[in-house]
DNA sequence: GGCGATAAGCTTGTATACTAGTACTTCGGC
DNA sequence: GCCGAAGTACTAGTATACAAGCTTATCGCC
């Protein structure tokens, strides 16, 4: 360990890496972006975990060209600092980049929203997926939530005639799901409370109240800040 | 010309990207990926024109390995459409993509001027851009003004305190600006009333007037869809 | 002549080798 | 012991070679 050694201790991403299996019948530049993009979301990959291109395409048996496309798309996004001839690191918990991410997330899905409760939605697509939060939520099974949360929101996007504003909203909300899951220990409950909102929201738009359905789905998706705000992050 | 001979003429790239200048001290993916960005959006590089990266590589005298990043990158934009084992095609007109990005562009720049109207603005900074902006609107140079403009918007967002959102913006405003474009003959005078828009955002964010800024910002958005509608685009 | 199998020529995806540049270490002068 | 400069070991960026696969053209058969 040449860098940094008197800085901090290089983290050695192995540990997170172990799991990652390739589909070589598959192209591997966009599997490689899954898996560490779930890993930087989860904390698995923490801030500041030092990425080497030529570690890791050795650690998953990959060459570094896939990898690299997969590096580049994370840093697109803001989920790693890539410095030239130096390294890349996971970026960060950035608070402003957070309330960016809040902010964008919000904007979207308040017009998302507001255009739905003109257009009306489709019942028959969000049934089973409001079936399937409920049971999470009444088991309080947050992972299993997680991922119907996110059908159920690329849903509405869906109906709205935006499907491409979800994927934006996708390219911010890494920031946004990284730090709920940081404070993982507060999320107890959390679950049936954003289920309940799922189905304020789908109440008022079904009522055509444009203005409450902006404001319960702003409220939905600021609850990130709920939980003790900073919490002790830049002492740095 | 061994591919879709019967079907269209292959189109040549070579005269769109001969003026292209690398500047070897530097980076070559970020540059070809800004040139290439530009001459789709300015059409030089029409829809359905085929990039061969052999071809376009050869051609700038670079590997393909950073030309690829710039591709990569496009077609995460949706500029271009890449086909494994196919081809690479600049992405065609898509009314509904249109729609979507001005949808996006709305939601994200309505927010930013809500926001501004509650926070206030910094007159010293807009002050140089405005007046370069007036110029251009009055010798109805557009693509002077139009250089302008990206920065009165870029430095909304940023007064806003949330400058990856104009990032995000950009990102979708690729497909407005490349319709814009196209339709240049219809674009004398607009100018001005472009110019006129941003005067008038301003004094209703000076006014603390949210809903008023916000429906000038919508209008001045929108307004890539007065000129003549489809146009006869989608007749395939 | 019409039609199907084969093969050639392209495409992007991946692997590897090389280049340029940074940061730390270590050695030498003082 | 302290300071500075050369050297070393790493980094990402780039170039090139190879692999896998699709499209089309061509040849052979009927």
């Amino acid at each position: 360990m040449p860098r940094l050694s008197a800085e901090a201790e290089r983290f050695d991403p192995g540990p997170a890496l172990d799991d990652i299996a390739i589909d070589r019948s598959r192209s591997i530049a966009p599997q490689i972006y899954d898996a560490l993009r779930a890993r930087i979301v989860d904390n698995r990959l923490p801030p500041g975990a030092f990425l080497s291109e030529a570690e890791i395409a050795r650690f998953c048996d990959i060459s570094r060209t896939p990898l690299r496309a997969a590096l580049q798309q994370l840093a697109g996004e803001g989920l790693i600092i890539v410095r030239p001839q130096v390294g890349s690191v996971v970026a960060p918990h950035d608070e402003a980049r957070l309330r960016e991410a809040v902010f964008i997330r919000c904007a979207i899905e308040e017009a998302v929203a507001r255009r739905l409760a003109e257009t009306g939605i489709d019942e028959d697509l969000l049934a089973p997926i409001l079936t399937a939060q409920k049971q999470a939520a009444e088991r309080d099974d947050y992972m299993t939530f997680f991922r119907h949360d996110e059908r159920f929101h690329e849903a509405l996007a869906e109906m709205a005639g935006v499907p491409n504003a979800w994927h934006q909203v996708q390219s911010v909300k890494a920031h946004v799901d990284r730090r709920r899951l940081k404070l993982m220990s507060s999320i107890k409950g959390r679950s049936m409370q954003a289920y309940q909102d799922h189905i304020a929201l789908l109440e008022h738009i079904r009522a055509h109240e444009a203005d409450a359905a902006a404001r319960v789905i702003r409220a939905h998706v600021d609850s990130v800040f709920e939980t003790g705000e900073v919490n002790g992050e830049h002492h740095g």
